[in-house]
DNA sequence: TATGAATGAGTGTTCATTCAT
DNA sequence: TATGAATGAACACTCATTCAT
């Protein structure tokens, strides 16, 4: 038996590494169609083509196997949070934000409901919660240091503002892969980045080259 | 058993308008307390001094009393959608919206939990989801129109601009009243106020009225 | 639902109370058939002709309604600790043992796998492991009382003695309960006051009273 | 797959014969720490450093492995039975006494939940509880002996006395190991010793020799 | 001989909903 | 109109045992 007190816990052999992997996989495509609190732990071993006993080998209960796909989501989203360069007012600041964006939404579709439990829930445990917040102000810590760069100085406020960026880009990203809303990502980015570009960014007198393309 | 089908049904007498009026408002506030998922009947039940077999006189099911709370809810939106006037590219305009914010945000107050599920979750049924999106479209049209009057050229998708800014108000609004983010509201309203204003709404080359106060 | 936090919690109505004491006596019987291990509160709730669901009406858990029968047996064995009189040489105080031995195996007839699990199992929880020493303690401060009135100067240490003593009695119960012997009650009190009087009471000279009559 | 289908069947090597032994060294150990119900097999092979696949080469089952340790154990018992000499009335008779229950003390300590067990559950299988009967009647067939040299005339019924006697010890000597009682083995074997002696062997008039020391 | 991986029947518990009074 | 009681399908999790290497 050896059960899996804690997600990461024991040294695994290949054939123990890849049923893990594909009891993630099969959470992430499950949680994605169903959405945290419908996914019971028999879809995803049915998914994974495995068992009960299995599932509990690896993962010390659902919420456990939850927190790992959270750790996954969290490294990523730090990773993309340091690769956000300078914003500056003109166009290339804009395209340097539209191809960020572009990432961004790239693992919003593979972690969605990672990041929705966070941002969603209010029962969700402590440490879950530390995760998510981390992941939040690493992004917003980025976000901010950009929009101080570009001197944005009418957004008095230095937490609320890329909060509030950020509640707007999660969300859309959310309406898009949900299909709630029906637009093709090209228009979403570019749109989001025109408006945060103006909204957040942008200072001072020029504004042609925020016009959009598309 | 006289059970209730449908939630405004039955003609009800004064008494068994109070007990659903009860009903009605422990569910509000345990919604807001535990959150959608770990509401349980029981502790709306409990609440309202009332029983589980009242509950079910006056409600078919548990999403039936969702849904009556959902309605009254889309009434309240439908109405706020109403009332933005128009806003223009100086300090009248984004006094405007700020005010109207305001109001939005008390309503949030009280029914965040009712559209928190309309906004997020993927297991709820089809009239619920018509309400919301009726009552989303309702704002979102508004807002369309507003921004049509402003000539916000830089908007090219008549949609999206409209889901992204409601998205961000709806989010900024959920961090306040959740308290993941401690921060007064004159400060959020302002701020968020300032940001749409600049971001979505004035166009052209005066920029000074979006200033800040607080 | 107003789940049963802890067995005596809420006030129940005369059908309630009728329901718990079936569970109750349901759980009795199935206990005594199968020992403590072995039932399963499916065995109960079908013996008392009810359902799982009714079970944690009444019970918080399974260690609950333990509990809940635990309480009545030490009640019950409170009360027959008190109902020891006092046990002289003679025949008299034989007589007393006896008629003492035959309500305490009545007692334990009834209770004998809450009284095992108090004695066995190391996995038991703080609050039962309390009540169970504390009925313990009823009995052998009886006895202890008794037996210092009988001056059994050869019982060096005062614990040991009773602890031993109600062990003797215990298992001896057990086995008749258990039918691993096969003899009948009058012979058992018989033999085991006749020991007890011998090794644990009297003191002195004359035994001829001590002697057996079956 | 050569799974082993009784305990003793396969001829093992040196290497087999150890690591079988480990394992029953483990459980053991495991057993009197956590008690019979409360013992996995994981725990067992954790601490014999193996793995489940081991067990299973060397024990049919969980209940073979506990059968050869009921085994080892009965053989002692009985070995045990045979030591206790004639137990006079005098102090002879109770220093024999004594160091034949130090004796058994000292297997108990390492038996105790086999030997328990045996006495306990009934969920047990017919042949185990054939050799627990077997160890049992082989001591107090022993006892049944010396009590009778003794013409411990006032024990009118041969099965009981013994089996009461018996019981005393055994629990007895459970109080002692699991702590219950805090004592020294040198005044549980004095007092155990006299009260036996007084109790069921020593007939007549002088009682004097009974007299403790400790 | 050894092992880590896999299995799945079994069990306790929850909770929306219905029933009887 | 009100209520406490009853229900049972659903679900998470366990663990002895078997399999593949």
């Amino acid at each position: 038996m050896t059960d899996a007190r804690s997600s990461g816990a024991r040294e695994l052999r290949p054939q123990g590494r890849r049923t893990r992997k594909r009891l993630l996989d099969a959470a992430t495509v499950v949680l994605s169609d169903k959405g945290f609190h419908a996914t019971r732990v028999d879809d995803i071993v049915r998914r994974a083509r495995t068992s009960h006993g299995t599932f509990y080998l690896y993962f010390a209960n659902k919420e456990d196997l939850f927190r790992a796909l959270a750790v996954q989501c969290a490294e990523e989203m730090t990773a993309l949070a340091a690769e956000l360069g300078a914003v500056g007012p003109g166009p290339e600041g804009l395209e340097e934000l539209r191809s960020w964006l572009e990432r961004f939404l790239a693992t919003y579709r593979r972690y969605g409901p990672v990041i929705r439990r966070w941002m969603e829930d209010q029962a969700i445990d402590r440490s879950l919660r530390r995760l998510g917040r981390q992941a939040f102000a690493d992004i917003t810590g980025s976000l901010v240091q950009r929009l101080g760069e570009g001197r944005a100085a009418h957004l008095s406020n230095a937490e609320l503002a890329p909060a509030a960026l950020l509640a707007m880009i999660e969300r859309t990203a959310y309406f898009v892969t949900s299909r709630d809303l029906e637009l093709d990502d090209e228009v979403l980015l570019t749109t989001l980045a025109t408006v945060i570009h103006r909204g957040f960014f942008a200072d001072g007198a020029g504004r042609g080259p925020s016009r959009v393309r598309s």
